[in-house]
DNA sequence: GTGAAAGCGCTAACAT
DNA sequence: ATGTTAGCGCTTTCAC
């Protein structure tokens, strides 16, 4: 910036304000800073001018990571997000910046934030860690998290309606005629406890008694899922549904009783859930929960403007529908 | 930091050694001032320590966008790309910045760079934007590029060999017996242009004729692909087998070759490419082309680091392997 | 319409 | 072992 001024004859004030249009300055002036400022590729520093505005247009998204297994992501509704988060971010001319922290350090997080790094933080992946989650909105971290809404909650939740989620899969299950319904996923998850409760009721709506054998735990990974439905078909415990909490794990499990010789639909179906994109051209088609995952982006990320600008937005839950295709019919 | 300072009744210069852990401070300082932050819940403001120390910690990811079609992210290749990224990115202790550009606009990129956003820039999308490109490379910008090696380049790319993996492809399908071998992509695009290539030097060492009827163009989206492979039926032109240039170009094929009642391998073969992770689990399981997305992130991000220590390193070329499953037996 | 000067939050000589 | 001071690149009062 001092050599533009040096080049132009003038001051750097006048430069800065050239360069943002002030309309204090002589259109001359302007014309003979913006071409300079072209031909030496300049661009203003961002850095140095968030410092003096105290501004900044950052938002960051968190992915947290099990520092045990440190797994990468990878599950594809995951991934799906972030491009969702990238579109929506951009959309609303913020940077996106990610950033992956240990899930057992979740309030690195707010340093993120402290540090002057980014005004807002959008979470995915709400785990089993509710506390640490409060802890930062009590700290006042403007913190927006991709899950279920749970009791004594301090932090603005954004997630679709997971019991109607449970419950459209379940019905619709129930209503073919099928009773022995697996469920197929980690309950310990607030978002699959929801699933559960939905998937719950229904069956006592029905008057069809809930097995606790057939609540099989898997964690949202091929290689969990893979092993949850060894065990299960090692059991012997009879079933002729799955509703499983994933489209991947939905995917993963079919692929599972077809090397059985299971036949998906006839002796098993089988519901998935997210509808993501793939969902369509499996064989056969899956049947799914879906949940919009342009939606979710743009909504995360306008509840996080909100509560930037003061407000206190409230846990927003999302519609969710039932995509019926043939693993059910 | 001055609260800090106050507070512990000391300058703001022993504070900023305390923290940085200096061994020229008094360890009861140090400790004194420890406690102070964490009570304060205080962490440094890295613009401003990044402008003092004209230093910076952030990669830059950028993926071009067309204006026309405006559509998002959403291929399953890329949006894995992006994860393996992060944590590669990660793990090199740097922070990652996404920015969506308009692809028309490919020079706004160096702004991220010049304005001291980023201090590096990994780009995915090679697209037709070569000159683009090269232009970003003259005006000294790291960048790294996905994507192709091309002719006249100034700028580092990291991809897979396109070339052997268009030649594995086609390789696996005439030694299955075909010859009527459709490609399926858009041999504008440098990446699939080499997969052609392969393609083409494979029919011509089995003396099996190169027919451009059996060239059909296709963008990498389900819709784009529907469409082609619904023109190329309704052309009636006779084939056997079809070389997808995506997992998800392939599934796509696959459905719509079903629903016709063509039976895949029996009377097409496909094989797709990149071995995206649901491809297993896809009913045929799909033969493909791996690309193995793990070393791709952690090699673009290496080329990077070496690009910006002030090397010159030289474009890369990722081993490709067949992964032969069930769609080509 | 333009310049001089102060300061955003931090660090690193240079004192002491 | 600690304080003083200057300055990273920018914007903005306040003068003129």
């Amino acid at each position: 910036m001092v050599d533009i001024a040096r080049l132009a004859g003038v001051s750097t004030s006048t430069v800065s304000r050239a360069l943002s249009g002030s309309s204090l300055v002589n259109d001359e002036t302007k014309k003979r800073v913006a071409e300079l400022a072209r031909s030496l590729n300049y661009t203003i520093n961002i850095g140095a001018q968030n410092l003096r505005l105290s501004q900044n247009r950052t938002i960051a998204v968190v992915i947290p990571y099990d520092a045990a297994n440190r797994q990468h992501v990878s599950d594809p509704f995951f991934l799906s997000m972030l491009g969702s988060l990238a579109d929506a971010i951009t959309d609303c001319g913020y940077d996106m910046l990610i950033s992956r922290v240990d899930a057992d350090r979740l309030d690195e997080a707010a340093q993120i934030y402290e540090g002057g790094r980014a005004i807002g933080i959008i979470l995915i992946g709400q785990w089993q860690h509710h506390d640490q989650l409060n802890d930062l909105a009590v700290r006042r971290v403007p913190i927006v998290v991709w899950g279920a809404q749970l009791p004594q909650q301090y932090y603005c939740t954004v997630g679709s309606n997971n019991v109607e989620g449970g419950k459209l899969a379940t019905e619709h299950l129930v209503s073919h005629g099928r009773s022995r319904i697996v469920f197929f996923g980690d309950r310990q998850l607030p978002e699959v406890s929801h699933r559960y409760a939905g998937y719950m009721q229904i069956l006592e709506n029905h008057h069809i008694p809930l097995r606790e054998e057939l609540y099989v735990s898997s964690a949202f990974t091929v290689e969990s899922g893979k092993q949850a439905l060894h065990q299960l078909l090692k059991s012997k415990i009879p079933f002729d549904a799955v509703f499983a909490c994933s489209d991947l794990l939905a995917m993963t499990v079919i692929s599972g009783l077809r090397t059985e010789g299971i036949h998906v639909p006839h002796d098993v179906a089988v519901v998935g859930y997210d509808d993501i994109e793939l969902s369509q051209h499996f064989h056969p088609p899956l049947t799914t929960v879906k949940q919009s995952i342009d939606v979710a982006g743009r909504t995360l990320v306008e509840a996080l403007v909100e509560l930037m600008a003061g407000k206190a937005p409230s846990p927003l839950l999302l519609p969710t529908s039932l995509i019926v295709r043939s693993t059910s019919a």
